[in-house]
DNA sequence: ATAAAGTCTGTAGCGGCTACAGACTCAACA
DNA sequence: TGTTGAGTCTGTAGCCGCTACAGACTTTAT
């Protein structure tokens, strides 16, 4: 005979995991985590299973992977032998997408800072933040690049 | 007798600026662009002020800037004589927005790196990526944090 | 005159939650 | 045993910043 299954509704799986609640249910929903059972009167139970499960929607959400890859993540856990080379393909794939929101996001600390600067400096007759972005109104799309606006 | 006015439709500003149609529209709705004038068949009428107008705004999206700090940098530039102060505490405050933003990219940078490292090297049994994902299962909130996942 | 391209409004969808309303269930205590 | 109060249920709608239609209309070019 198993051990004794150990079961707890969703409020005690939400402070474990300091997951939302609804979050949770929105889990289920988008099929991240499998159907629980349920009380007599309806309430969702919980096992460890769910809870390690959840630990991982949630860490794998806070390395920035999307639902849909965390889906993807999940089912090589679940049904390959070997997913090391899928599962490195699409955290390598993550990793790219990363690093490029990390150089856009450089760029706009670079180009903010700058202007900040000149606006605490400045004596200037304009504010020099708000004529940096009125500057070259007409120049066409290359014109409203951030790379444009600098300097 | 003023100068005659320039009057394009909506697809000529949206070249003009790179923005999609739709787009424009929504910056309209979303009170980002002033109504327009319209032709007798009801097209939107545009003219250089809008394309300004239009330019700003995009470059202070580029830089990060939400619809609801675009407003109020336009609302400075439209009402104030001296914003200088303002503005600069808009985009200083959104400075440090972008920067607490790299360094959660950056961490997440390092994580994955780190764990993909280990994924290509690895001959190990399990794939460390998945086994890092599902490490401490029932650790309680402070184990679905991001540097808990590292080493 | 007609065809093609452009534009109009209104609505709905995306991701990833979050926030209700209104009905129900469960645990604890008297 | 009854009663409270906290927890949970489903379903729906909202948030941001667009994007993508459908179906009707206008404008432009030939």
């Amino acid at each position: 005979m198993p051990a004794i299954a150990v079961r707890f509704a969703i409020g005690v799986l939400s402070k474990r995991t300091g997951c939302n609640v609804e979050t949770i249910r929105y889990y289920e929903r988008a099929g991240l985590l499998p159907t629980p059972a349920r009380s007599g009167g309806g309430y969702r139970l919980y096992g460890t299973d769910h809870l390690k499960r959840l630990a991982f929607v949630r860490r794998a959400r806070a390395l920035g992977f999307s639902i849909h890859e965390v889906r993807a993540l999940l089912a090589l856990a679940d049904h390959r032998k070997r997913p090391c080379a899928e599962a490195r393909g699409l955290a390598a794939t993550h990793l790219e997408d990363v690093r490029a929101k990390i150089a856009s996001l450089r760029e706009m600390e670079r180009v903010l800072r700058d202007t900040v600067a000149r606006c605490a400096s400045g004596k200037a007759s304009h504010c020099p933040l708000i004529d940096a972005l009125y500057r070259d109104g007409g120049g066409g799309p290359a014109g409203v690049s951030v790379a444009r606006l600098d300097r």
